[in-house]
DNA sequence: GCTTGCTATGCAACCAGTTGCATAGAACGA
DNA sequence: TCGTTCTATGCAACTGGTTGCATAGCAAGC
């Protein structure tokens, strides 16, 4: 279960809320984990319960009052033995690709908007991404030279830039190949 | 459930049995999809009670007998609609990733052999891609022209192939990171 | 004769994650 | 004043997927 874990890393680089946890797991944490809010609440109180995390009531003005989450010392041994252990190369789940293959026994051309829209969405990840890692790492405004912690979510950032270039490089190949069969002929 | 489309797109390019089906699963079709035979058999027997597939028994020599699938009128419908409704472009879950960043709290060093465990995992798997493109679509023995099928099959194995090399030229990017950090002093 | 491995199918229990819904105070704009 | 958005937390029901286990025939090798 790695989202325990993801939420481990997330709270050791900074304490924080469910709410703010949800809304980091839609930014940096996001780029190679998700998790909508119900689930990450549902976490929280079991890894809590568990000894994981210590809370603390924090009160605040103009806004509802939040519960701020930290890592205890058996949370940090739990991360660390899961650190040590080796984990699956993960496979890939890709439901667009499904449907590339799909498109086969239906109409390709149907599909070039599907695909247009992807990739739209993936060039604006890309974008988002180089924009972070200028702010964060590699513009002016940076902080150098970084430490351990920051070399890692650098790392980790590039992994991001390189899926979402791979990915725009990829899905204009896809684009091209759909109108070459839409242009030459019908479908089976 | 997008496994439910891809055991459709499998048999409408091979009907076969589930246990031919899982082992497409562990290659091909696995490229962007995986599945356990539990699931395939679940997921095969409820499609065929909802009249999606048809079912076949083929008795064999020297082998137990098996159930062939095949694609019923309703099945390719149910696919065709599936392939004109959008679908959420598709968000990382990285395991690797989260250990990266949490190795600041731990020793970055004790991260080399697992990271070396991945490197070695895909550069397999981009060598087994490879070999698939040379017998199946650009080698001496392959057939050309290719039909919108093959081609479209050719378009997804080379995002398999752009995403392992990918993969592994980013997995590089982490050792280098990581033997630096090892290098030039201690952890967090 | 025994073990190992391959083909072939399946059940049962569990777990992670999604979806839909609910609550509630405060700010903000039409 | 009314609807919308933002912060903040949560329950309940469901679904998709994993894990562990079971069965059974046949072939190959020791």
């Amino acid at each position: 279960m790695a989202l325990e874990h993801a939420i481990l890393v997330s709270l050791l680089e900074q304490p924080g809320s469910g709410y703010e946890l949800a809304r980091r797991f839609e930014r940096s944490i996001g780029y190679f984990w998700t998790a909508t809010h119900q689930q990450i609440y549902r976490v929280l109180k079991r890894m809590e319960s568990d000894g994981l995390l210590d809370v603390r009531d924090v009160p605040q003005e103009r806004r509802p009052d939040k519960k701020e989450y930290s890592v205890a010392a058996p949370g940090r041994a739990a991360l660390s033995g899961w650190l040590h252990e080796p984990i699956e190369p993960e496979s890939l789940r890709h439901d667009l690709a499904v449907k590339i293959r799909g498109a086969a026994f239906d109409d390709p051309a149907a599909l070039l908007h599907e695909v247009e829209r992807h990739h739209r969405v993936h060039s604006d990840r890309l974008a988002h991404y180089l924009a972070g890692e200028l702010r964060d790492f590699t513009g002016p405004g940076a902080p150098a030279p970084l430490d351990a912690g920051q070399e890692l979510q650098h790392v980790v950032l590039r992994g991001g830039i390189a899926y979402e270039r791979m990915t725009v490089v990829w899905l204009d190949d896809v684009l091209a190949t759909l109108r070459r069969l839409g242009a030459t002929g019908p479908h089976i």
